[in-house]
DNA sequence: GTAATCCTTACGGAAACCCGTAAAGCGCCA
DNA sequence: TGGCGCTTTACGGGTTTCCGTAAGGATTAC
């Protein structure tokens, strides 16, 4: 079993059942940590003391408080983490459920297992550390069946995201297009755009851009 | 101490803690719920049997999955309680935390704790509790410090929330209106209802209304 | 080298928005 | 009854979205 396990968990509630779910597991070294900073610093100093950590746990919401953060997210963490020791399994266990996340977690930032937190979580939580540790790869917990090769939300790309989030922000159609000029995203048409937009709400039957964005918004896309 | 205790909780890796903390308050009776309708069920069955629950900890969110539910939040849960035990001491342990939600809690439903998840929701928890068993009222965790008098989100009213709930459903300002006519909910006429949304866009300072819509979804208002 | 195709951009008219102003409706009170 | 204040509704013009058509440019096929 793995030697060294870090948790990034914000909620107590909930580090308290995944440091249990490890504990049962015997690892002998566990440690855990409230915000995504703190999560590198530790495999950092890990690393430096020549004493790495084997997994890594981690959410990937985390609640903003008075505390100043440089990493808001699981996802900025496991970004970061990869940049000093890419080698390190990680396990992501959060509430998410939308396909395209998850996707993007296991094709972008190499993720070795998703855990959805749900009804039987820890169970599953349990399942994935050791598949984990038996190096099988692409886990994902029972209740998410989607299908790994399904197209449909894989075309929806970084591009669409953009003009989602900037739309999300009041951007009219012309200042999308001024910032995709000045960032050089293109196309930047303001036609090009529009017509993007066009497939996006034809994509997610929506009926114009309100209802475009609270698709977007209950999808997590933005 | 409380002598029986219901706690209404999806995520097992949660109501594993809600539950230490019970014990640990050397609650005799314990019983949890993954779904809603259980919890209502229970509650019923127990009034029945005259061995009635004198508490309620209950989260807001449920997930959905293959089971068809009724009762599909907390907040509906509670109100089906309320129709049948309005006595029982109620107690909402939640991930929420917008002011605009949490006052309706407390002033519609009538709750007497809310306590947000959060870092050290653990002993936050346990607090509320022994607050709760001593008769206090509104009892907040401490990480959630607006002020209750606060008249700014309290303006905004159900009118305004069903203006936006239709607005992210797609419709345009003239089907709003007809709906409203439908629902006899007034005023109706569209400049009035243009007015209002225009007052919301000033409010939550919003561009236009994929913006205004992009917010009250954050906010957690639609 | 030319045609076919796709992608990007441009254009134009109808619909919906945005925003200010003005009229109509309604309760209140003298 | 008539005036006052407030809310609701109507109206109008400027802006943006919405949606179809088409021109220009690049890539691929043959």
């Amino acid at each position: 079993m793995f030697k060294k396990v870090l948790v990034a968990e914000d909620l107590d509630s909930i580090s308290l059942a995944v440091v249990q779910v490890l504990e049962e597991l015997q690892v002998p070294v566990i440690h855990h940590v409230k915000y995504c900073d703190e999560g590198l610093l530790k495999i950092k100093k890990a690393l430096a003391d020549n004493e790495p950590y084997d997994l890594l746990i981690t959410d990937l919401s985390f609640k903003s408080d008075h505390r100043k953060v440089t990493l808001n997210s699981g996802d900025e963490l496991i970004d970061a983490i990869n940049k000093v020791q890419p080698n390190i399994k990680k396990i992501v266990f959060s509430i998410e459920d939308k396909s395209y996340r998850i996707k993007t977690l296991f094709n972008e930032l190499g993720i070795n297992a998703y855990v959805s937190k749900g009804r039987n979580s820890i169970a599953e939580l349990r399942n994935a550390i050791e598949s984990t540790f038996n190096n099988e790869e692409k886990i994902l917990s029972s209740d998410l069946s989607f299908n790994f090769n399904d197209k449909a939300l894989i075309e929806i790309e970084s591009y669409d995201i953009s003009i989602l989030k900037l739309l999300s922000q009041g951007y009219i159609l012309e200042s999308i297009s001024k910032e995709f000029k000045d960032l050089s995203i293109t196309p930047n048409g303001t036609s090009s755009i529009e017509k993007r937009i066009n497939k996006l709400k034809i994509y997610f039957k929506a009926n114009n851009n309100v209802h475009l964005i609270a698709i977007a918004k209950d999808f997590g896309l933005v």
